[in-house]
DNA sequence: TAGATTGTTAATCGATTAACAATC
DNA sequence: TAGATTGTTAATCGATTAACAATC
């Protein structure tokens, strides 16, 4: 453990970091040992100076010439972010979401488990979707009381977030990483993570009419 | 049309553009005309200052005691973001996450609309998927020729994003909104958009275990 | 050794926040 | 009028980038 070398991190350096993991993961399966801040930055389509700042961050160090190991750097990512045990989670709302991140793949990779899936509808209840029994609401808590689960993956519509998230809350989760558009009231001991998947949606097509408008002042 | 008035945008404040968006068509709805940036304040989480500087950046203005007329502000945001007219978008890869950004309704709210889906098995061609024939990726450019699609959504995994992309490019599309952790080799001309989901999740990863960590050292 | 690459310190750039006059 | 809220200008804060000595 090299928690003591940890720097208080940037946040768009923590966003990074989930790429760099994949790119040394690969790399490591490839047999490779060392790996330069210049490559990556070049993967990255980033300046070096960007990835040492980042991986610094961590607590790795490098050496001068050689560059970064990678497996030590791996586990400095991991470390960094908690990945380094397998982290358990339930997910709440098994629309075609929530059935999406059920059975997505680079949760695997980064040592996330989705280990229980929970829904309302009766319909949906005692199925099974991409090899994961999907629970009645109600088993939430007994079922997160005897395994310990740290993350709620809420993905159910606005109406029921909120009650969703209490049921999360009270099943003692530490954090909600939350894909309604609902602002969610919680105690100030848990972690709201927003995911908003129109926000990109909007960068790209700022950045299309800003490139349409620079071109048509140049005709 | 203000658009003459429209300023040079920070990113974040692009980002949150559609949940006020979001927000003030709620208020719309509910017959509301004028809506303070104190109030949108609160109901965002952020400060009131935070509200008018993102404001004013789409060009609308907003009056003294009164506050900024919603149905002029969504116009202003809309215009901003290239959502005023309907944005017709293909999408390439009906997967899980495919297949769920398909049945996405928060795209419509936002004036986007998908108009084709596209996969290369022979299982999925010709299925419907949300109300949505699939059509094979060889009928890509016959039918965007027809259409003025500027969005392409690229869902395949890994290995398959590179020759997608170019499917995309040589149909005429404007931009691509990436979510495959490849990085895209395009011309100069086109937009891409990398949305990944793992960097919400380190980021709520580190915030747990951040408040972990100054929990244990309290005790 | 020579040269590539590192970590550190300082400079720049960009975004948020504060202060306040203008105004409805 | 009084007071809430706006837009503007300046100050602060945070993140990126540059410069360079240290080093393998």
């Amino acid at each position: 453990m090299n928690q003591e070398k940890e720097k208080v991190a940037a946040l768009p350096t923590i966003r990074r970091l989930p790429v760099y993991l994949r790119l040394l993961k690969e790399l490591k399966s490839k047999g490779n040992l060392l790996v330069s801040g210049t490559y990556l930055a070049e993967k990255m389509g980033c300046e070096p100076i960007q990835v040492r700042k980042d991986l610094a961050a961590t607590g790795t160090e490098g050496r001068p010439r050689l560059g970064f190991e990678i497996e030590k750097t791996i586990e400095a990512i991991e470390d960094f972010l908690g990945w380094n045990n397998t982290q358990d989670a339930f997910i709440i709302g098994i629309g075609s979401l929530g059935s999406a991140l059920l059975g997505y793949k680079t949760f695997e990779h980064h040592n996330i488990s989705i280990v229980a899936a929970f829904d309302n509808d009766p319909e949906k209840i005692g199925s099974i979707v991409h090899g994961k029994e999907i629970f009645d609401i109600s088993k939430l808590a007994p079922l997160a009381s005897r395994m310990h689960i740290q993350i709620g993956i809420l993905t159910v519509p606005e109406f029921a977030a909120q009650m969703a998230a209490e049921y999360l809350v009270n099943s003692g989760i530490k954090g909600i990483w939350n894909f309604s558009p609902a602002n969610l009231a919680v105690p100030a001991d848990i972690v709201v993570q927003n995911e908003d998947l129109s926000s990109g949606l909007a960068v790209l097509c700022k950045r299309i009419k800003a490139k349409a408008e620079v071109n048509s002042e140049r005709c």
